[in-house]
DNA sequence: CCTACCGATCGGTAGG
DNA sequence: CCTACCGATCGGTAGG
């Protein structure tokens, strides 16, 4: 459902503009190309979207929409318990992973529009960015949590690191791999390992394998 | 010199062209706008390069030839001894923050381009990513490195971290912080405690301030 | 390094 | 949802 197959023209205009937007950019993406694998013209779709600039915002708007619609369950997750940071993390990843679009949207408009993105980040981001902040801080009181650990930074790193790693794994991966494979999931894995041992201290020093 | 002002035209083209495909990538960029800003017509561009592509190139080959010309001081500083992980990480973050350009070439050729970058990664990037994971190896035989660290993720996840941190500070930084500012720094320091964190194990339980 | 010019494609409009 | 068409701009060439 919602970002999946749609009956309506407008909602299948939306799903190419999303995957052609994420996969070439917005200036390498012309309205005849969206156009033409929807099945219509471009004034057809014009009658949908009066400009491309507004496409671009209807899509945007779509991911922050899906965004907010998973925060709750998100914060629910954050502060459940101390031992729920996997889940929390596993959330956000899963928000991406599931649609890697969504990742490769957010890279482009912060290298395309840094401040406009910045602006919706202010309204849609950094609000649970304070949230997961202030829950670092009671950590670092109570001592679970590293001392030196810059909260805000911090959040914004594993959320740099979740949003780059699914958008640039075609790039990133190793040598001659074949793309998808079980890459991603080992990616992910690791993305949780660094989090995890960057944020609590000791957890009895040595760790699983071995 | 090399990458700042140049007084051959072809050189003050590359100059004008990194950091306008780096701003508004390869597709926002008209080779107008290059040679406006050159001060030349767009023909006389196309004389010292003879399509948009080769100018591409010519740019991503100035990128990662800067990377070759810094990597042996990198791996000297990385097979030294185990203090100085700190200034492995550094060196390759000066490199960036020395040009931001770079990291945003990087990112958006990730984007646009990931097969082709793959296979120039798999040519730059993949030698010394062995070594360090190699090097991470042997601290896991030792005792001194996470037994559940997996090498290669681990390395291009610091390197994930560090270009796109880079690359991205403008649209990242906290709501209404003035561009650039101390937000750079601070978020520097936090890549280098993570990825430290990340890799060691202990290092005394608690840590630094407080 | 220039002027002059090319066909192709861009986003968008008129009008039905 | 279409055909027909717009001016502007694209990358690139001719020819000097």
């Amino acid at each position: 459902m919602s970002e999946a197959v749609q009956e309506d023209v407008a909602g299948r205009v939306l799903d190419v503009a999303t995957r052609l937007f994420a996969a070439q950019g917005y200036d390498g993406t012309s309205l005849s190309a969206i156009a033409d694998e929807v099945g219509i013209r471009k004034p057809s779709l014009l009658y949908h979207y009066s400009s491309k600039e507004e496409l671009r915002h209807a899509v945007l708007r779509r991911v922050f929409s899906h965004w907010n619609d998973v925060l709750p369950r998100i914060l629910q997750v954050a502060t459940t318990g101390t031992g729920r940071f996997d889940a929390l993390v596993g959330e956000v990843v899963a928000f991406f992973v599931a649609s890697p679009d969504r990742a490769r949207l957010l890279l482009r408009e912060m290298l395309d529009r840094p401040d406009a993105l910045a602006e919706q980040m202010g309204e849609y981001v950094a609000p649970w960015i304070s949230i997961m902040a202030d829950y670092l801080r009671r950590g670092q009181a109570e001592g679970s949590v590293h001392a030196d650990l810059n909260p805000e930074a911090f959040v914004r790193h594993v959320i740099l690191m979740i949003v780059a790693g699914v958008a640039t794994t075609d790039a990133m991966r190793p040598a001659g791999t074949p793309p998808d494979s079980a890459v991603l999931e080992s990616h992910v894995r690791e993305t949780i390992r660094i989090a995890r041992a960057a944020l609590f201290i000791d957890r009895s020093s040595s760790s699983g394998a071995q």
